[in-house]
DNA sequence: TGTACAATCTCTAGTGACTAGAGGTTCAAG
DNA sequence: CTTGAACCTCTAGTCACTAGAGATTGTACA
């Protein structure tokens, strides 16, 4: 079974050029080529980057993944960076979740004091970036 | 009243090159300089730089804020694209803490199936980004 | 007034994770 | 054998900064 870069892109939803540099980045090995110069990629192929999407589609960053990948190519390793790597992700993740909460409530409350009906002279989304204090908590 | 970059940096949180990227960029107004070439800036800079970064800090684009600081000096006109303006930043930010909140719940279940003390080969972590099939939901 | 040295200047290039486009080549169906 | 979709490489652009080189200036202290 082989692939073109279009039909891997298709069946793992990732585009061409996205594909082309996780080449680049190490993260894909380049596949083998035909006569012609074009990508054809088989079945590990397919599979090694189902797992870079579904990881990016998590949140981690280019770099975890290379080294989860490496982890996956070495099963006889300890597997406490790849739980490392999962546990901050999930702190970060949350961390970003309680950030945009509290900016939530602040644009929310912003967004409520103009209507957009007046002139931008009386407009209190205006008024409150200009002045912190009208805020009522920090961010 | 007159400070120095750095002094402004210091006043507003705001690092120095970021404050010359706003400047490059055309949020804030290029400066009186010293005989040395040196910025020197009064309140009117401190103010509007208060206002870039109250806006930052709340997830406002460059762009964005460009079109609020253009209101703010033009006290007369309608301030229908500032509401329009808050609102879209708020909804995005609601759909971001619900794509995050989705990835939260993911990550906490891949994280408690592997405790990082077995090796690579048995891990849950790796297994579940390998195989979409353990995922509880689509993301 | 001299001298350190911290602060500032401009400029280029790098970050992350792609995306867009130019200009050329190859594959596959009819 | 022809057509045209798909592919190739390469460069440059995105966003909002950040880092560093190499030169100049401001200011506090002796």
């Amino acid at each position: 079974m082989e692939f073109s870069i279009g039909e891997l892109s298709r069946r793992t939803r990732v585009k061409i050029p996205t594909i082309r540099y996780y080449e680049d980045m190490g993260l894909l090995r380049a596949p083998d080529r035909t006569e012609g110069n074009q990508r054809r990629y088989d079945r590990a192929g397919l599979e090694r980057l189902s797992f870079i999407k579904h990881a990016r589609d998590l949140g981690f960053s280019i770099e975890a993944i290379a080294e989860l990948i490496v982890l996956q190519e070495h099963p006889d390793r300890s597997c406490s960076s790849a739980s490392h790597i999962a546990l901050s992700q999930l702190a970060e993740v949350r961390s970003k979740i309680t950030k945009l909460k509290s900016l939530e409530r602040e644009l929310a409350r912003l967004a409520k004091g103009c209507d957009g009906a007046g002139v931008s002279g009386d407009c209190y989304v205006l008024a409150a970036l200009a002045d912190h204090d009208l805020c009522e908590h920090e961010h």
